[in-house]
DNA sequence: GCTATTGAGGGAATGAAATTGCGTTTTTGA
DNA sequence: TCAAAAACGCAATTTCATTCCCTCAATAGC
């Protein structure tokens, strides 16, 4: 189990605003000798404290403007349902988020396309042909006052 | 600026799964030379589409496990009301994200507390006495199969 | 109080990867 | 069809990750 000191929390930190800070860096950072640092790296994943590496994209510098969150049901509740839903929404490429929540719903999904067309699209192709999927409720974003996670 | 082709998704694709993929592998698994992958990487970094790079932690591992979406519906629709409420958002600690979108509710929040009881405070003495709140629907995240975005 | 053991750190060597320069190929547009 | 521009691949160079081994400090047992 990895501790949590001052020296793992400031490597936490720094990985969290550059996930692909050279190890040379992060060392000198956090005052560390390169080999010292990089155990407490391989330590923090190997504990499952960090569980990955991801670039972040700028979808409107790419065309895809278009954000919604989309309410999913499903029409089964079965463990086998939810799984080929899930693969589905892996395989999506426009799905950017797919949060299995309760309520009245399943599934929580971000979803961001080009524009209204290529969402039509995936509306249609994707979420119409997955199985199992019984209701669907889009909600589009006019705009995000706040978010801390773009 | 950087071109969309097939190319340029599968290594966009590739780098959000794993962004500390090394230039060698990334270079293999789109098919390229590692030098002309990385001259595209460094394109799409220099054009903004990839704004960063980010290291995802296990959220539970430091005591923010209890997730939720909040719809939030307003009293009233004026401007003043809407920018009154996106100050309150702005200023609460547990709002991740505030969306404005369409739809028979006017917000859609991601809260992000410690645990039941925390979200318990947030919900009645910060959603309670924002001005102009008159719907609130809850959605508690259970699992989160994809987040591309955490 | 002394010593064996364990855990963490530092430094240097090694091997792998990023990066760059350059010639070649492909694409684009007139 | 041909010239210019863009993209590519190869090879050399630099930088970095990783490993090995030694040292130091804290801890537990005697």
């Amino acid at each position: 189990m990895a501790k949590n000191d001052r020296i793992n929390q400031q490597i936490l930190q720094q990985l969290t605003r550059d996930g692909r800070i050279s190890n040379l860096e992060l060392a000198d950072r956090v005052g560390l000798s390169p080999s010292a640092c990089l155990r407490r790296v391989q330590d923090l994943e190997r504990a499952g404290v960090i569980t990955g590496y991801r670039a972040v994209l700028n979808r409107e510098a790419m065309g895809a403007g278009f954000v919604t969150y989309i309410g999913v049901g499903l029409g089964e509740h079965t463990k086998e349902a939810q799984k080929a839903f899930e693969r589905a929404m892996d395989e999506a490429v426009e799905v950017v988020e797919c949060h299995n929540i309760t309520g009245t719903i399943e599934y929580l999904l971000r979803v961001e396309c080009a524009d209204l067309p290529s969402y039509k699209r995936f509306h249609t192709d994707i979420l119409g042909t997955s199985p199992f999927v019984a209701a669907i409720t889009t909600y589009v974003v006019m705009g995000s006052p706040k978010d801390l996670r773009s």
